[in-house]
DNA sequence: TAGTGTGAACCGGTTCACAGCT
DNA sequence: AGCTGTGAACCGGTTCACACTA
């Protein structure tokens, strides 16, 4: 029998598998596929073939046993499920040349997400006209959010900036944050709050690299499923 | 008994919390903070005080009990032990927006990583000087790794290339490789890849965002310690 | 007394192995 | 015969609770 749909909550651990697995079956449907068993789009994602059933069935059952899943099917029930088809609008805060770079970003627009909103605290950016978008000043956020409602905020600022940039977004009423700052931000328990540590990337495969070009032996990585670090908290 | 470092690999997840806990204990020694106890640095990195404390032990024992951690031998003791210390240079492959913005992060050469090289494929951004760098064709990878010896490759190029450019790099002899385009890359055992997906860490907030407007319950987010995908295969 | 270090319980997530369906 | 869906074992990681020590 097939259950309805999120009838209980998705797993994180596999919520931030389903993209992948959404954008390999995209890829079959193009390719005119139009069934596929667990153990192709397992190999396919990356990932064990019990594990991708697993995922799947948390969402319900819609694979047929001795065959496989309808890959457009599956795909319409996992872009449902994650919001695919949902329209989300993003203000930016803080473009130097990561938040600059992200403003552009072609995989965000790709998966639904548009920026509505470009915000820098630097005066003489003012104005400035940025992927199609004119930088606005800090003061004008609260107007900007009231307006496109924007469900998301990233925070591209400096470290110093991050907090007080944070507090401005939460009182605007956004109530989810990703932060490319790396310091940890504090926020009232109803706002989600991820952190992307680019720098922190880096390290990890330094230390890799350092221990196994030592002698001793180089651990197997068990932050997959989560390279950078999100932060929740009250 | 304080345990010599490095006994035994550090767990994956301890590992990622490290950098950040360095960057804490660096804040408090520029602010004359000789002593720390578990739930002051704790609650400063947004962790609970007995993981903070599992992840300390873990490297050896440095505290003192009944009084907490001296800062400066705490820093020098997790920092010795993820190579923060060491010169990693880094090679980044693809100059569109986000690789531009990498290559002058501050974020990077901060924490010891220097970039030695930028390469793009095409041929009419040969030349082309940023952030220090001229940019240099595909044809040179080789020849830049040979020179350089980079351990570290990055990879910011169209999900079309990605896997091409990664080969490249295997072949030139990274062992490696930070991935920012949302694709799965096969490479050899010895060759470790952390992807980093930026869209999809848009896509999980936004799942929590659907579901937290819903009258159903949101989830608490276990992704933590790891907000992307970092696949690593045979 | 205050706070570390750790055995042990707990918990989410992964993998195995197979029952059940087509 | 073949592949899904899932109970159950397993495993890494987290948290509790307290013995231990400065």
């Amino acid at each position: 029998m097939t259950q309805a749909r999120s009838q209980q909550p998705i797993p994180g651990a596999t919520l931030a598998r389903l993209p992948g697995y959404l954008r390999v079956l995209a890829e079959l449907s193009a390719d005119g596929t139009h069934t596929v068993s667990s153990d192709q789009l397992a190999h396919a994602c990356g990932v064990h073939p019990a594990q991708l059933r697993r995922d799947l069935s948390s969402l319900g059952s819609y694979g047929t046993r001795g065959v496989g899943y309808d890959v457009d099917t599956l795909r319409a029930e996992i872009g449902d499920e994650i919001g695919w088809t949902h329209d989300w609008p993003v203000v930016i805060v803080g473009l130097g040349n990561l938040g600059s770079a992200l403003a552009g970003h072609a995989g965000f627009s790709a998966r639904g997400f548009r920026v509505v909103a470009l915000i820098d605290a630097d005066p003489a950016r003012e104005g400035e006209l940025l992927h199609g978008h004119r930088i606005q000043p800090m003061e004008r956020l609260a107007e900007v959010v009231a307006l496109d409602h924007p469900a998301i905020g990233v925070i591209a600022t400096p470290v110093a900036e991050a907090q007080k940039v944070c507090d401005a977004l939460v009182a605007a009423g956004i109530t989810s944050v990703l932060n490319f700052a790396p310091t940890t931000l504090t926020v009232p328990p109803q706002v989600t709050v991820r952190t992307v540590d680019l720098g922190l990337e880096l390290q990890i495969l330094a230390y890799h690299a350092q221990v196994s070009q030592d002698p001793r032996q180089a651990v197997v990585d068990p932050t997959s499923g989560g390279a950078s670090r999100a932060s929740l908290q009250a």
